[in-house]
DNA sequence: TTGTATGCGTTATCAT
DNA sequence: ATGATAACGCATACAA
C-alpha cells in the first residue's frame, strides 16, 4: 500500500463517471443489502465529500449555498437521519438527560415527570427514564446512567455523600430534585418541607387543636420525614403534648388504616387534628372520618395535607394543605440542570422554594390575625 | 506512509515496557488529561489486549477464570463501564426503547408510564422519553426518535399510514399502544374502547334512562372518540333519543362545565344520565350535580365514566366507570415489543383488553337478569 | 483462550 | 468552502 493508494481508496466510493447517481437505485441497493444510510451514501449520491454533509448538518458551519442545496436533496431522498450514536462518541454529548425518579412519585406527581420532560425537551435533550421500585435500588441505576453518558442527571431520590462524589469524579452535572440534603453541596431545586411541616403545624395550633395524629409516610423517604420532624418540632416547641405518629405508605388505604390506629391508640377517641404526609393519605383520612366513622370534618375532626395534588381541590374534598410547587420546581430544574451542562464550573446552586398555606376547608383554623408565626 | 506504520500508531497505545502500571498512578492520570476511562485503560494496567477486556463484559464470552480475575480487579479500580454509545455503533443495539406519550396521559395514566418503565427495564432495557403536547407534534419528535437508534417504540398516539410505514422501512419495531388503528397492520396492544362505550350504554339503557348526555373529549384523540361512538351507536340501535354531546378536555372543569352546558341545551332540567369520557370529567359532573346544583345522584341524575382510575375508587365517588386495564397493558406491551426486537420477522399482532363495568355508586342500574346484552 | 486488526458513523483538524 | 484523514470506544472476525 502505497501513499498514493489510500485515497484511492476513498475516492473509488465516489466514481467520477457518476456525479449524481440514481437515489432511487442507491436507496434500494442500501435496503438490499440492509445497511443504515449514512452519510457516506449522501455524499455519494450528492457528489460531495463526507465530511462536506456532516458539516451541512451543524449548525454554524461554512457551506456554500449550492451544496447545502444538493445535500439536502440528497439527504431527503434517502431518508437520511444522522447517527446519535456516533456523533456522541466524538462529541461528548449525548443529548440525553438522566431522570431519577421512584414509581411511586410519578404516581402521586406525575406533573413533575411531564413538566420534567417538556422543559428538557424545548432545550433541545431527551429524557432517559429510570425509575426506582425503593430509593434502595439507587446503586444498581447508577451504573446503568454511566453506561448511557447522559449530559446530565436530574435526581430525584436521595443520595449518599459516596453518590455525591462519584457524580464529581465523572463529572456529570447532577441536580438532586425535591430532596434536601442538607449539609451536602450538590445543586438541588427543592421545597422547604421541614418549614411547610412547621407551618400546617402552626396553623392547627393556634387554632386550638391540641391532640395531634400524624400519618407519616415510608422511612425511607425524605421528603415525609422532613414533614412530619418540622410539624412535631413546632408542637414541642409550643408545648402541645406528643403526636400520635403512624406508618403509611402514601396510598389512600394509609389513610384511612391510619386514622383508624390513631383513634385506636387514643384510647378510641378522635383526635383534635391529623396532619398527613401527603395529600392522597389525607383524602384517605378524611374519606374514613365521614364515610366509615362518621365523624364530621372539621367540626369533630381537622384534617390536612401536603402537596396540593388536583384532587384536593376538587369540590368533594377542599382539603387544607401546603402547596407543593411541583411544577415550577420541574422547570427550575430543568433549567438549572442546563445551565450545569453548558457551564460545569460554577459552585453548587439551590433553589428552595416555599411551600404555600392552602386554606381549603378540612380544619378548623383561627383567623389570621391571632395567628402566631412560625419561628 | 508504509504498511508497518499504521500498525505501528495503534498498539502506540499499549506501550509495550509497562505491563501493570499502578492503577491509581494510571487513573489520576487519565483525571489529568481529562479523558474518560475506556476498555484500553483496563487492558493496559490488567496486562491484557483490549478484545479481552472487552470479552469479560460480554455474558457469553470465552474467558479464563484468571484473566477475568485481573481484568475486572483493573475495571473496579478505574471505575471502568463500558460506553455504551460506543457498544451501540457496532451492536446496532442501543438498548433504549423509545416511549412517545402526551403529557396529557401521563396525567390521567400515570401508572402507565411507570409499568411501562418497570416492564422495559425488566427486560434490560431503558425507556427514552417522548412527550407530546398535542398528537400532532408526533411528526417532529418522530424525527428525533430516529436519531437515537432505539430497539423498538411504544407509541401512545394515533399514527397515519404514513407514518406506520416509515417505521417498516426503517425497521424499528413498532408498537402502538391503547389505539385502535383499524385496518392499519400494526402491533398493539389496546382496550376495546368502542366496545366499552356500547356497553356502558346498554347497562345505562336497560335500567330506564331515555334522555343521555355525553362529554366527549378532544377531537384529536381516539380513544374518547371510540367511546362515544361506541355509546351513540348503541343508544341509536335501542331506538333512545339522541344525545346531547358537549365538548371537554379530560379535566375536573370540563365536567362541571359539561354538565351544566347539557343541562342548559336540555332545556334547563338535567338528563337522565351523563357518560363522560374520562372519569376525572365524571368526577367534576358528580361534584357538580351534588355541590354546586343540589342534584342527587344517582337519584336524579346517573353518573359514569371510562377508566377506573383510582379516584373513582374513593369513597367520596364510588363511581359507574369501565375499567381500562391499564397496568396489564402496559406490561402486555412491553412483552410484546420486546418480542418484536429480538425477531422482527413475525406477523403483526394486536391484544386487544376488554373493559370491565365496574358498578359503582354513581348510576341507577336493572337488576342485571334484566339487562339486554351488548349485540 | 488470547491477541491483532478492522469497522461501526460521526465530528474535528488540517491542509488546500 | 471543501476534502482527506484521524480520532471517538467498543465488538468481532480471524489467526495463533
Amino acid at each position: 500500500m502505497t501513499t498514493k493508494d489510500a485515497p484511492a481508496l476513498k475516492s473509488a466510493r465516489q466514481p467520477a463517471r457518476k456525479p449524481a447517481p440514481d437515489i432511487a437505485e442507491h436507496k434500494a441497493a442500501i435496503q438490499r443489502d440492509n445497511r443504515r444510510v449514512t452519510s457516506y451514501d449522501v455524499a455519494l449520491v450528492a457528489g460531495v465529500s463526507q465530511s462536506a454533509v456532516s458539516r451541512c448538518f451543524k449548525p454554524g458551519a461554512s457551506v456554500s449555498k449550492t451544496t447545502y442545496a444538493r445535500v439536502m436533496k440528497a439527504a431527503e431522498g434517502l431518508e437520511y437521519i444522522p447517527n446519535a450514536a456516533a456523533r456522541s462518541l466524538i462529541t461528548r454529548r449525548s443529548n440525553m438527560v438522566a431522570v431519577i425518579i421512584s414509581n411511586a412519585a410519578n404516581l402521586y406527581y406525575p406533573e413533575a415527570l411531564s413538566e420534567l420532560s417538556k422543559q428538557v425537551t424545548r432545550r433541545g435533550k431527551r429524557v432517559l427514564l429510570f425509575t426506582l421500585q425503593r430509593e434502595s435500588e439507587l446503586d444498581a441505576v447508577m451504573n446503568d446512567v454511566w453506561q448511557y453518558q447522559v449530559d446530565g442527571v436530574i435526581a430525584a431520590a436521595t443520595l449518599s455523600d459516596a453518590q455525591v462524589a462519584e457524580f464529581a469524579r465523572r463529572r456529570v452535572p447532577l441536580l438532586v430534585f425535591n430532596r434536601s440534603l442538607r449539609g451536602q453541596t450538590a445543586n438541588t431545586v427543592a421545597c422547604d418541607q421541614y418549614e411547610a411541616g412547621r407551618a400546617l403545624a402552626s396553623r392547627l395550633a393556634a387554632a386550638g387543636h391540641r391532640i395531634f395524629g400524624i400519618i407519616d409516610g415510608t422511612q425511607d423517604n425524605a421528603v415525609a420525614t422532613e414533614r412530619r420532624r418540622g410539624a412535631c418540632e413546632r408542637l414541642a416547641e409550643l408545648g402541645l403534648p406528643e403526636p400520635i405518629i403512624v406508618r403509611g405508605h402514601f396510598d389512600y388505604a394509609s389513610g384511612k388504616l391510619g386514622l383508624r390506629e390513631i383513634i385506636a391508640r387514643n384510647g378510641g377517641r378522635a383526635p383534635d387534628a391529623v396532619i398527613c404526609g401527603t395529600d392522597v393519605m389525607a383524602i384517605g383520612c378524611l374519606d374514613c372520618a365521614r364515610h366509615e366513622l362518621g365523624l364530621a370534618v372539621p367540626a369533630q375532626l381537622s384534617v390536612a395535607g401536603f402537596d396540593a395534588v388536583e384532587p384536593s381541590n376538587w369540590l368533594s374534598y377542599n382539603l387544607t394543605t401546603m402547596r407543593h410547587p411541583m411544577q415550577q420546581m420541574a422547570a427550575a430544574a430543568a433549567e438549572l440542570l442546563h445551565k450545569l451542562i453548558d457551564d460545569p464550573g460554577g459552585v453548587a446552586e439551590k433553589r428552595v422554594f416555599a411551600p404555600e398555606f392552602i386554606e381549603g376547608a378540612t380544619a378548623r383554623l383561627a383567623p389570621v390575625s391571632s395567628m402566631e408565626l412560625a419561628a
